[in-house]
DNA sequence: ATCAATGCAAAGATTTTGCATCAAG
DNA sequence: CTTGATGCAAAATCTTTGCATTGAT
C-alpha cells in the first residue's frame, strides 16, 4: 500500500491541496485498480461515502490526478476517459483490447526500453511515458 | 497510388457501396496522408469539391471506413478523433505525441514482431494490430 | 481575510440518431 | 420498387465553465 504522505506531497508540489474530495476519489480508484474506472464511474463509487460531492469536481480532480501523474487517463474508445493509478512506476504497462466483446486486460511486461532509445535517438525526443495497446482477439472471442 | 478497385472491393465485401460521398472523403484523407485529420476537418476539405455533403456523412462514413480498415481511428487526446489511412500495412507505425505542444510525429520503426509473439502465447490473445504511443517532449519543447 | 476548492446549473463540444428524400440496381 | 445512403436538424454524451458559497490556512 502507498502511504497518503507521498500522495499530498505530490499535490502540493504543483499547489493543490488534499481535500477530502480529493482523498475519497483517491481512495476509490485505489481500491479499484485495474478496473479503469471512467470519471462517473468513480463519481457513482465516491458518492456513497461523500454524497455531496458533485460531478464537476471529479471530472476537475481527474484532469488535477493526470497532471500530476497519479493517474493514468486511458482511452479505450468507448466514448469516455477510463483511469488508472500509476503505482510509482514511471511508465504504463500494456493493454489488450479486444476488439469483439471490448474486454480490456492487462500485460505486465514491458520490453520496450530498447525501442524507446533508438526513438529518441533518431527523432529527438524525449520521452517521459508509453502507451501501448494491441488490438485483436481475446481467447473467448476468436 | 493504392487503386480504387480494391477499396470498392473491400467495402463491398461487407456490404456497403462506393458513393461520390465516399469517394471523396477517401481521396481526401489519402491526398492527406500523415496529417491526422479531424471529422470536421476531413468535412470541410471534402465540401470544397462536395459542396452538399453533411457533417454526418462524414461522421458516418469515417465509422464505416474504420470498421473496414481503410483508415485508423487515432486518440491524440484532444478532444476528437482523428483519422489516417492505413496503407495496406497490416500494422500501424508508432507516434510520438509532445505533451506540451501536442505536436504528432510518425516513427517508422516498427519492431514490436518479438514482443507481440510473447504476449499472444502468454495471454491467448490473437493481436491484430497495435496502437503505440510514445509521449513526451519534442526537440523545441524540452 | 484570502484564495483555492466545491456544487450546481448552464454551456460547449463532439458524435449519434430520426426521418424524409434521393439514388442506384 | 426496394433498399441503402444522404442531408438536415434534433438529440445524446461527455466534459468544461461561470458563479456564488464554503473551507482551510
Amino acid at each position: 500500500m502507498r502511504e497518503f504522505g507521498n500522495l499530498k506531497e505530490k499535490l502540493r508540489e504543483k499547489g493543490f491541496k488534499l481535500t477530502p474530495q480529493r482523498r475519497s476519489i483517491l481512495d476509490t480508484i485505489m481500491e479499484n485498480e485495474g478496473k479503469h474506472l471512467s470519471t462517473e464511474e468513480i463519481y457513482d463509487v465516491v458518492k456513497r461515502r461523500c454524497p455531496e460531492i458533485g460531478l464537476a469536481t471529479v471530472y476537475r480532480t481527474m484532469q488535477i490526478f493526470d497532471e500530476v501523474g497519479l493517474v493514468y487517463k486511458h482511452n479505450f474508445d468507448d466514448g469516455r476517459s477510463r483511469y488508472e493509478v500509476t503505482n510509482n512506476e514511471d511508465h504504463q504497462h500494456h493493454h489488450l483490447v479486444c476488439i469483439k466483446c471490448g474486454k480490456v486486460l492487462e500485460v505486465e511486461e514491458d520490453l520496450l526500453e530498447q525501442l524507446e532509445n533508438q526513438v529518441e535517438q533518431k527523432y529527438n525526443f524525449s520521452i517521459t511515458n508509453h502507451n501501448v495497446k494491441f488490438l485483436g482477439y481475446c481467447g473467448k472471442c476468436r
